[in-house]
DNA sequence: AAACATTTATTTGTATGACAATTGAAGCAC
DNA sequence: GTGCTTCAATTGTCATACAAATAAATGTTT
């Protein structure tokens, strides 16, 4: 062994296996241990550490939680170093932004003006290098969210799908993980809205006004178009909002 | 006991620890356990779930790991919901924002035009919202870079610092929760670049036209001052780039 | 009666030892 | 060489015990 990268002076008296998980998230966040290197074994990290292997393992579990590592049994088994893949960083992302939103009571007009500068933020991108692949799969939302018989999950669903497909076409993964989470993780709020035939007619015509700017690289008509849009939703928000408070006071 | 919020129902054949890990994590998220809510204690849930203690406490730990809950010790004590504050979520995504950069070889140009993108998506508010104290905030920040004796180091902590009152003047909280993450993901990133008298002196005086057009309220002309910013960024990192091939090539 | 000290019950934190399940590698027979 | 068996290493799980913290209950003193 040339140099370990694990320090394993941690303080007995704090809380052994925090310390012990961060000990080894230092040395995977340092580089010190890189992807698919394989940490010591349970019993071996227990010794090191002189802390008995249940502790280890609760330590490890942490990591395992933030994807840091993953673990196999066997022979050649062991705790390896994960790569933390763009799936499971949008992932995270989203759980992570959805418990904020319903833990801590955010106003639904400060969220939605969150999304939709964010979104706003990736379309002269969008407009720039959307391919033929990102307008035909926003078009094929447009067309489903036209269905009359689509329920209103659907049609969220849907909506999300659009927007995703909006956000892809700049062509910047970084972009597509942060942006996509904060749109998805609005999902359950916008589900809160009832869509009436009405209002669904309305948000169809914005998302092909958005679209058709995307289409013809237009990035000034599609931010206009989602500032509309985003001035349509705040509406309809606040009219289930008045309905709610009249039928409760 | 009126009716219990978590499914006790797991499959024994699979990883029992990361099953009841999401049993609670579901309670959370659903809403059937709310902040401040106590868990049954360890020894509860082993009987629960039936199986041993230390596995509950590996799903603890996982939770615990996301700041899911938090423990106390003693009479009254055992595993409470936690409030997932801006702060924690911020946290959570930096570290996710780090590795997501660090392990999977993402070009600075990707990264550094994400940042910018998604702080211009806030200056139309910050240029409309921005307190004295932000004003204040961006013009101390400005001072500490224009001081010579300023390493590396400090300079690219106040840069991040500047851009953080940049983003917190558009006063939404959730802005600026995903936006600081992804600034300062990217600060290892510009730590790789050494700033010359020369460029350090073009980064502050792109500040100082940035805070001058939020002073302004001048939402475009901040906005193309980031741009000017980022393609001197990006210019840069390219020459740093181009010496380095020199070097070693 | 009130203030203070003590005990006690509850709960998390940690340790020890054991066994099951998995899995690749080594050894062996053919 | 091929296929089977055995083996050793490693994670997954369990049972039990004890330590440490903590608040409530209890007792004691003034």
């Amino acid at each position: 062994m040339t140099h370990d990268p694990v320090k394993y002076d941690i303080d007995p008296d704090r809380d052994l296996s925090s310390q012990i998980a961060a000990a080894i998230r230092d040395a995977i966040i340092t580089g010190d241990l890189i992807v698919d290197d394989r940490l010591p074994s349970e019993s071996d990290l227990a010794e090191r550490f002189r802390v008995s292997r249940p502790t280890v393992r609760e330590a490890l579990k942490r990591l395992a939680a933030q994807s840091l590592i993953r673990t196999q049994r066997g022979a050649t088994g062991g705790a390896f170093v994960n790569r933390l893949s763009y799936e499971e960083a949008h992932r995270q992302q989203i759980t992570t932004s959805t418990l904020l939103l319903s833990m801590n009571a955010i106003r639904f007009d400060t969220a939605c003006e969150a999304r939709y500068a964010l979104e706003r933020a990736c379309t002269p991108l969008s407009a720039a290098r959307r391919s033929a692949e990102h307008l035909a799969a926003m078009r094929a939302e447009i067309f489903r969210q036209s269905q009359p018989d689509l329920n209103d999950t659907g049609f969220c669903a849907s909506d999300v799908a659009f927007h995703r497909a909006l956000v892809d076409g700049a062509g910047n993964p970084v972009l597509s993980y942060q942006l996509a989470g904060a749109v998805e993780a609005m999902q359950p709020l916008m589900n809160m809205i009832t869509f009436t035939a009405r209002s669904r007619e309305e948000i169809v015509s914005l998302h092909r006004r958005i679209a058709d700017a995307i289409e013809a690289r237009d990035s000034a008509a599609a931010e206009a178009a989602l500032t509309d849009l985003e001035a349509y939703t705040q509406g309809l928000a606040r009219n289930v909002m008045a309905e709610r408070a009249q039928k409760h006071g």
